[in-house]
DNA sequence: AAAATAGTTGACTGGTCAGTCTAGTGACTG
DNA sequence: CAGTCACTAGACTGACCAGTCAACTATTTT
């Protein structure tokens, strides 16, 4: 027995494709419907407007990735072999959807966040709470690699979010120019930005 | 006897600040038309269609801001000192625009860009041919400092894409929590990417 | 002044939009 | 078996969408 209905998770994952691949407003509800096989009175039936399925759209897609994220994010793993992995991560899932749909996505997080932050206030408030989520994975490798004297960060959190906005800023410079090497030479920017010290280097 | 009629320059004007302000797909021809004064007709005898417009009004914005960069990017300044008036004159920008509008704006390249990428190629294009415009400077300047010592960059154009990105993903991070100090902490950050040698160091 | 060109007007089209509503279905419960 | 509840069906609304068009005016060219 599901905890959540088979439509409603049909409904969240249309929405996710459709909104990442296109955009919010050119996503309709009729399509999102359309690709999770409803019909609109389920739709909201489930949820009651187009931005809350986003919203819970985003949450769901968390809930999926939050796993993987643990395991990349590991404290038993030193801690800049965290990001190697992290980054490595990423750019296998932007290949991936590069594959299957011809175009390398970047973050879904910031796309729509960026495209409904003047609009859709609930929205946006969930895209930052999730953005603060990702962040605290990088805060505690950073807090990690201090004390091992890996790198000088004294402020771990102002490290983090400096790193997370050189990140996010390369994902969406891969997605307008469709190039998925950006995201492969992002690994040294974020030694630099890190200030790692260079006996602990780790082979990128 | 203006090269561009009043009203084609009106309707750019118009397209540009609604676009940025809210997202190229809750932009309206309509809209455009009401802010400008224009009505439809006028419109479709200017520009072919919506997407032409955006872009048409892209290039248009960077005609009008060419010179300030010009100027910033002076190769009779310092090097280093290009990029610290750089970042004030951005954060004044969207400090300025954050008072007007109520809402930190972002780079509209990057804002269009991302929301269009998989929908308007041609916009997706200009915004593309643009950034590269704007990286020029960057190049440069990165060029020059490693000319004279002042940081290590045997790659001044990765450094500078590199470097880009990172100011990018900070403006757009900006853009979504509307935290306009974003940018402003960003200076130390943009020092660590360039890999500057401490002794030189500009007052920040 | 005549003709041509550039710009303006606003009604109109056909389609799509987000969201509503009523009538149902089937499964589970008392 | 009667009642309730979660869910589905799909027609419908009224607003809005991008774009068209033919008639009109103003300016420039000849």
């Amino acid at each position: 027995m599901p905890r959540v209905s088979d439509m409603k998770e049909r409904l969240m994952d249309a929405a996710m494709d459709l909104i990442w691949e296109n955009s919010y407003g050119a996503t309709s509800v009729d399509a999102m419907c359309e690709r999770a096989g409803a019909k609109k009175g389920s739709f909201y039936h489930f949820f009651k407007s187009k931005s809350e399925l986003a919203a819970a759209a985003l949450e769901n897609e968390w809930k999926r990735r939050k796993s993987d994220m643990d395991e990349i994010f590991s404290p038993t793993l030193p801690p800049l072999e965290r990001f190697d992995r992290y980054f490595d991560y990423v750019h296998d899932n932007q290949a991936e959807r590069q594959r299957k749909c011809g175009s390398v996505l970047g973050c879904p997080l910031l796309a729509l966040g960026s495209e409904v932050s003047t609009q859709e206030d609930a929205v946006r408030a969930k895209v930052d709470e999730l953005l603060d989520r990702k962040i605290s994975y990088f805060v505690s490798a950073i807090r990690d690699a201090h004390a091992q004297g890996l790198i000088n960060a004294p402020d771990p959190e102002a490290k983090a979010r400096a790193l997370f906005s050189c990140y996010q800023g390369t994902l969406m410079q891969a997605r307008i120019q469709n190039d998925v090497e950006l995201i492969r030479d992002f690994k040294k920017v974020a030694m630099d930005v890190l200030g790692m010290k260079h006996a602990h280097a780790v082979a990128l």
